[in-house]
RNA sequence: GUGGGCAUAGCUCAGUUGGUUAGAGCGCCAGGUUGUGGCCCUGGAGGUCGUGGGUUCGAUUCCCACUGUUCACCCCA
């Protein structure tokens, strides 16, 4: 135990008895994508460092401080993906995706790293699933995307998650907002947090989103982004919001909300939920119509939306029932036979009848024992006294029924 | 990066005002039932008490450091 090692912090083990909640979690997003139109893409998990720093932004703290970032052995500095959008679109550019006809629907799994404190929620590898989507101005394409989200969240059981929304403008008409908002914090700076004052240069927009009481104060007075929208984005908002309405899916607006990646434009949401500790936003995203041409591709406007799938599960859980893994358990009673225990083992899995049996030459009650434990739904059972006339037991190990059978027709019997 | 809590059996946790063989429940294994699971009874295995140092005749207990973990801040999924 001296030398043992451990997990690097931050990362978890995913153990064999907790692998169905995501397996399940999986069939269900590729189900809903399918569903959809989505089809999956799979990205590199490292890139070169400069496609995060041009896409998140310089100055977020993502890539001010939480990349895993190394050289390689040439010398090129790469870097663990911390979220999944900016491989996506690099790769949208890279392979001309564009060329296989618009809108381009794709969604990805998997593991993301941040260098971060742990805590509730929040894991330096975690796992998101995200999906983007390409190629439209039109507000329909937000709703595209949010109405996924929405049913996935439904069909996963985490009814009570709640969609907030807001606009935070375009590269014409937020320049306007952030400047003027710069201003007036500037005017009440020390009536502001700490946190805020800082913020109220690298990013006021976040001084918004402050909790402090005295902040607050000084928030309510300030300028609504809202009233700051130019014509194209306070109508790309209004008609995504009546396409909401068409569907009937539940929203807040939060004129406060904003994100943290550089790249958002227009449409912003969070699905939260609550009793999650701090973290409470199980799932996010927004459109980025400039993203694409920052990378060197041609102008193409689009939208995504990334979920925390261990946040996720959280909130599932345990709301989940666990389906049970085998459907016959063999028993054997007795040395003599257990050479048809073997037979009648690989009879039943080439009939993809999912089959265990004892392998540890224990009693006939730790059989049933294992067996029960493995919440097998039969028990086939070879004992001496039936075998000498080519007859097994089957046993129905909920009802506790059992009957006999000859031995090239148990089969039937099952009912899986 | 900042601040607080915690670290004893596979799991959840007692415990020792510093003293000889460190406990419980659950789980695991076996027996009671030489061929039948769940309930019950009996027994058993399993711990260098997170790591390193200090104080002491003696430390799992007190002190320090480290590591891990957890919660919150920052930020984010």
């Amino acid at each position: 135990m001296i030398n043992m090692i451990s997990r690097p912090k931050g990362t978890n083990d995913i153990l064999p008895d907790e692998i169905w909640r995501w397996h399940k979690l999986e069939a269900m997003i590729r189900k809903e994508c399918a569903c959809f139109g989505f089809k999956e893409i799979r990205t590199p998990i490292f890139e070169e460092t400069h496609l995060f720093q041009r896409s998140i932004g310089e100055a977020t703290d993502i890539v001010e401080k939480e990349m895993y970032t190394f050289l390689d052995k040439g010398g090129r500095s790469m870097t663990l993906r911390p979220e999944g959008t900016a491989a996506v679109v690099r790769a949208f550019v890279e392979n001309n995706l564009k060329g296989a006809g618009l809108p381009a629907k794709l969604y990805y799994l998997g593991p993301m790293f941040r260098y971060e404190r742990p805590q509730a929620g929040r894991y330096r590898q975690f796992h998101q699933f995200g999906i983007e989507c390409f190629g439209s101005l039109e507000p329909a394409l937000d709703a595209e995307v949010i109405m996924l989200a929405h049913e996935l969240y439904q069909k996963i059981g985490v009814k009570d998650v709640v969609l907030k929304i807001n606009s935070i403008g375009c590269p014409d008409c937020r320049p306007k907002y952030l400047e003027k908002l710069r201003s007036e914090l500037a005017k009440y700076k020390d009536r502001l947090c700490e946190n805020c004052q800082r913020r109220s240069i690298t990013n006021p927009l976040r001084v918004l989103d402050c909790k402090e009481e005295k902040c607050q104060e000084v928030i309510a007075d300030l300028p609504h982004l809202q009233d700051y929208l130019c014509d194209e984005c306070s109508l790309h908002f209004t008609n995504l919001k009546k396409i909401l309405d068409i569907w009937e899916l539940p929203y807040v607006e939060e004129p406060r909300l904003v994100r943290g990646f550089d790249y958002y434009t227009k449409t912003v949401f969070e699905f939260c939920f609550d009793d999650l500790g701090a973290q409470n936003a199980i799932g996010a995203g927004g459109r980025y119509d400039k993203l694409v041409e920052e990378i060197g591709g041609e102008s193409t406007p689009a939208v995504g939306f990334a979920m925390g799938m261990e946040r996720t599960l959280l909130a599932v859980g345990d709301k989940w029932q666990k389906e049970p893994e085998i459907d016959l358990y063999i028993v054997s009673i007795g040395q003599e036979t257990k050479e048809e225990a073997l037979r009648q083992l690989l009879l039943a899995r080439r009939h993809g009848i999912r089959t265990e049996m004892d392998i540890l030459n224990r009693s006939v009650k730790a059989q049933f024992k294992q067996a029960d434990r493995l919440d097998t739904k039969y028990c086939l059972i070879l004992g001496p006294d039936e075998l000498k006339d080519n007859r097994v037991k089957l046993r129905n190990m909920q009802s506790g029924e059992e009957s006999e059978y000859q031995i090239s027709e148990w089969l039937g019997g099952l009912k899986l």
